[in-house]
This record gives C-alpha cells, sequence and structure tokens, in this order.
DNA sequence: ATTCCTGCAAATACTTTGCATCCTT
DNA sequence: AAGGATGCAAAGTATTTGCAGGAAT
C-alpha cells in the first residue's frame, strides 16, 4: 500500500496511508465528511481535502457525483468499469458492471464539431430499491 | 411563459419569470452562482436558490453534476434524452444526444439483487475539445 | 538536510433559515 | 383579503489558504 502510494509520487504518510486504507474497505464512495468522520482524531478534515485532491489529480481516486448530494470517492480501478445504481428514496447505492460507454464516445464525437478525444465518462443509474418501491 | 409557471403551481412573479426566461435563452447548464450574477440588481441569491429548489422539485429543472465544478440546472425538456459531453482542460460544455440506458438499465436491474426499478439515468463524457487538445 | 506534509487558525465561499413586507391571485 | 414569494440579515456548512512545526526520504 506503501509502495502504491510512493509509485504515485507521494511520502507514505500515517494519514495518506489512513485514507488510502479506509477507501480500501468500503466499496461504496465516500464523501469527504464520512471520511474526516471516520478518520477524526487521526486525520485532520483540511488534510483529508488536500488529499482526495491530490490523490485525484495523480489517478488513484475518483470523484463520484450523484444526484442531490455531494461528491463521494472511491479508489480507482483501472481495469474495472463499475457503475453506481442509487434508490432516490433511501440513497441506498450498489455497483454494476459494464456500460455501452465505448461506443457511445465515438458517437459522440461524430456528432460533436468541437471535440476532439473522450477521455472518461460517468454512467449512473437512478431507481428503487425492492423495500422502497413497496412503500 | 407565465402559464408554464402557473401549470407547475406557482405564482407568475417577476423573478419566476426572469429566471425561467435566463434559462431558456441558454443550451448549456447553469450553476447558482452564475443565474444569480446574471439576474444581480433584479433577483436575490437567496430566491435564486429557492426558486432553483422549487423547480427541481417540480420537475421543470433539472440538475446536472459534472466533475469539478458545482451542480448546474437547466429546464427539463422531458422529451430530450440528451447528455452531455465536458473538456476536461477548459471546461467547455456541449450537447449530444442519444445513449443507451434503456439497455442499460435492464442490464442492471438482471445484476441487481436488491433494485426493482429504473427511473433515470446520467450519462456524461469528458475528453479534449480541439483547441485544447494541441497544447 | 531537504523537501514534502500536516495541523491549526482563519479567511472565503456556499447554502439555509427566520422574519417582516410585498405582490399574485 | 389571503397566502405565497421575496429580500435582507444572519446563522450554519463547506472549502480554501497561510504558515510554522513535523516527518519521510
Amino acid at each position: 500500500m506503501a509502495e502504491t502510494i510512493r509509485d504515485a509520487g507521494f511520502r507514505a504518510t500515517k494519514p495518506r496511508l489512513a485514507l488510502f486504507s479506509r477507501l480500501t474497505k468500503t466499496s461504496r464512495p465516500m464523501s469527504i465528511q464520512e471520511l474526516a468522520q471516520e478518520l477524526a482524531g487521526k486525520v485532520d478534515q483540511v488534510t483529508v481535502y488536500r488529499m482526495i485532491d491530490a490523490f485525484k489529480k495523480a489517478g488513484l481516486v475518483r470523484e463520484v457525483h450523484l444526484r442531490g448530494v455531494r461528491p463521494k470517492y472511491e479508489l480507482t480501478d483501472p481495469r474495472d468499469d463499475h457503475h453506481h445504481i442509487v434508490c432516490t428514496e433511501c440513497r441506498k447505492v450498489e455497483d454494476f458492471v459494464g456500460c455501452g460507454a465505448e461506443k457511445m464516445g465515438k458517437e459522440a464525437l461524430r456528432q460533436s464539431r468541437s471535440f476532439a478525444a473522450i477521455t472518461g465518462h460517468t454512467f449512473d443509474l437512478y431507481g428503487l430499491c425492492k423495500e422502497c418501491i413497496t412503500k
């Protein structure tokens, strides 16, 4: 883990290891606030902001925007093209894999007059989970 | 336009007409700050917050989350399934139409143990525009 | 030893709330 | 006239910045 952090060009400090380790343990993206709260006492909130920002720029972490909530963050797994499905009632988040983004990227470039390359995408679904749909 | 606003259950006040009119004139989603700035003198920023919130709940306006920037808003056109392509350098935003979301929604429901219905989706592309790709 | 990082304090920026007044209906 | 809507002031959060001390290399 310290390796990963060093490879990305950072020093393997305690706060960084703590953050990275916490992100390793979750399968759900987490907000700055959640992270800071969980690391309270060990890591200052300001440091969480700075680390997330640095990790994001280094490509270690990806920012996930879901409707109606603050941005969340998760570790980037480069070979993993997973996306999120969110319950609009209870805000439960689940992953699903695969999406037709490559195809759509090409189509979008065809349509566009001003874009030259696609480097990434977001794709998220909103719906109702089995519990909330009966309410 | 006053009609649309009344039909949604609101009074057709000057601030509302001003906001609605401004949103009509743009093809790009706008942030609260941009809107408040443009309507400065005519509409208080707090009112922009409240109006956007109300319009959003009424389905007149949709919130657009793009990476690295604050939420933006655009008028909802119910029969229009357009999406955004964002330049990661200069933040230019352009529209494109069509996406395979319906198909993916079905696939996601098949994968999921806990979701029962899909009600919406986001799909956005990130890339470089022709100007930024040469830099 | 050097340079990067961190915590703390404080400044900014963003968003929400309360309330008296104004304006649609 | 009644009730919703607005502006202003102010409170509450979220985020960024500066800087001195601490830690990794």
